[in-house]
DNA sequence: TGGACTGTTAACCATCTGGTGAACTATAGC
DNA sequence: GCTATAGTTCACCAGATGGTTAACAGTCCA
């Protein structure tokens, strides 16, 4: 796992890859259809999905189906709500001490 | 709001400079002081996530005081909350297919 | 077996990104 | 007023990124 998941979904095309993997897997043929840009270009994106581990791959025969791994998605979502609330109760803080102030 | 917050955090040193913000504000030399990269380098990753609504400045005579926006970190940490939602409905409607056939 | 189809790899190009040192702006404080 | 300090802007550079077309590798199927 090279890059991270917020590198992962830093392009507008890998997120809309994502919402289009949320509503169930997909092939690479399916994925590139979507979007007006070339197949290596979407195989390129999904590279570097793959390797930030915000999807996986299985080859049936000829086509790749690709699906969401939530584990990974999970992960940059609790950094994010972590420095939200390390955040908050700072200013949980801030308030209590004004309020010890009037006192 | 030109830039995504994803692509804000999608560098590292930028994710650090959160990570220190969510303890509270800091001015840019405090924030500098943490990372061995010069201070026009620092400058422009402050300027990315202020761009993308990340963190807000109050300058304070020769003092830039940067404080964390919630509202923003919100939005992305909500986006990545309904993908993950939507996933997991599709697994909750493939298992009571299963289960409807199992009958 | 040979053509159609799915997808990746290779080679290339333009642009973006992240870094630097030097110069600049503005405030602080003696 | 002069100097130190905080921070930005400028000009530049190297490497990463995102796109292209052309060629390739497997698989399917008549």
């Amino acid at each position: 796992m090279v890059n991270s998941p917020f590198k992962a979904l830093s392009h507008p095309i890998r997120r809309q890859i994502v919402e289009r993997l949320a509503v169930g897997p997909a092939t690479v043929g399916e994925v590139t259809s979507d979007f007006g840009v070339s197949k290596p270009a979407i195989s390129k994106h999904l590279k570097v999905l793959e390797e930030s581990g915000v999807l996986s791959r299985v080859v049936d025969g000829r086509n790749h189906v690709l699906s969401l791994r939530t584990e990974t998605l999970d992960e940059a979502t609790d950094w994010m709500v972590r420095q939200r609330e390390i955040w908050t109760r700072l200013f949980d803080v801030v308030e209590d001490h004004l309020k010890e102030e009037q006192r």
